[in-house]
DNA sequence: CAAACGCGTTAAAAAAGGTTAAGCTCTATT
DNA sequence: AATAGAGCTTAACCTTTTTTAACGCGTTTG
């Protein structure tokens, strides 16, 4: 399992990395929210710690982001003692859980368990496989099995995909999808993006009941018709 | 929109209910709990505002009750200052948001605003169909079906037109409305309203029988005929 | 009843999005 | 090192969607 965690007191981040890691886990520490972020947005992590207070971005803003794309995975936060209203808000934002500093390494590992265990109910995670009407995806191995055959997909193609598809059904907001993919989003990734939403509808126009509909000034949403 | 606001405090309850009203929602005030509870089950309600502290039931175990009946009814709460654990349990049932008295009546209607408008637009992804006179009409893939063949609405037809129908013979209030859609209720966006109004018109024309009429100074009410 | 206001409607301006293709930047290959 | 190819970005052009403006008419109110 993975653990993407964002601790920017590094003496405490190491000894955190290094518990889990003993424990099975595989761990990538980062510094700040930001870092976190683009981590976040290069490989698949099954479980979220982040410290609330980080420099450049800090863990409630980092939660936030990440919840525009990914309304599941777990996000457990770690916050000094006892701050007040600064906790309420980490709830709002789909946390699971937090831990007031200082905590067990124990403590930890149980929430970890607990949360992940409920989390897992119904998902083998690992191999991703999707069934987009009647064309099925593998985003892990960026392939679409269309009626002609399998087509791989590009990075670009394959990440905004990846994206559509977590989030059918619902508007994947189109500032923070930039920023997911791109970075940055500036007038011309913007541009790009809608280039790829093209790509896309084309691949994707073997099947008539799927719609990539626009939600004018705010994103995209993928639907599958009955 | 109907708004069920339960608070003990009547001068506070009466405060929060007249200005609500002076903002276009209906409001149904109630003193405790118990009472809220069974007005809730009498009427259909679009948000709920809950006082924490209040007598024969609190606003904790009132949401869980509630809860049990309908999972997606927004739900804010209010909370005398700084409480520790006990707000923490109001956001594991489930719900929306909350203040912290005292508050402003402004910071109330932009958390109304902000989160009736992600509830609307948001997620509308249940299959949804309505048929409004002699035409059949699918909010969630913006579809109308007129004699002529299937028409695809825009994003704000779509949200304005899923509104009316959803309130059909009721009057759908101006400023709500506004607020719900664009997010704010000012003098543009009120003619940006009447644009869109005239358009749905246009295309409901095809039935003679239905009517979208205005309520001046109060709304729009679409009827149809026996 | 007249001034102010709210609404109906149409047209024009502005913003956002759809699409295609040219250009650029890597990387792999000769 | 030059060439080719793939992938991504930028540019250009066009369409759709939304907002703003303008004008006229009905309604309300003092």
């Amino acid at each position: 399992m993975n653990i993407l965690l964002a601790e920017d007191d590094l003496n405490l981040g190491e000894l955190l990395s290094n518990f889990l890691k003993s424990k099975g886990y595989q761990v990538d520490l980062t510094r700040n929210g930001k870092l976190a972020f683009e981590r976040f947005n290069q490989k698949k992590f099954d479980f979220c710690i982040f410290d609330v207070m980080m420099p450049e971005m800090d863990g409630f803003t980092l939660a936030k982001e990440i919840r525009e794309l990914d309304k599941k995975v777990p996000i457990l936060f770690l916050t000094a003692k006892a701050m007040k209203e600064d906790k309420l808000e980490g709830f709002a934002l789909g946390a699971d859980d937090y831990l007031t500093k200082p905590f067990s390494m124990e403590e930890l590992l149980a929430r970890i368990t607990a949360i992940s265990r409920r989390a897992d109910i119904g998902e083998a995670s690992e191999e991703e496989k999707y069934q987009v009407g009647t064309i099925a995806y593998e985003p892990t191995y960026r392939i679409l099995h269309l009626a002609e055959g399998k087509k791989k997909l590009t990075t670009k193609e394959n990440q905004l995909l990846h994206l559509l598809v977590k989030n059918k059904n619902e508007i994947l907001d189109r500032q923070a999808t930039l920023r997911a993919i791109w970075g940055d989003d500036n007038y011309f990734n913007g541009r790009s993006m809608d280039v790829y939403i093209a790509k896309i509808r084309k691949l994707l126009r073997e099947d008539p009941n799927i719609e990539i509909m626009n939600v004018h000034g705010k994103g995209f949403k993928l639907v599958i018709k009955e």
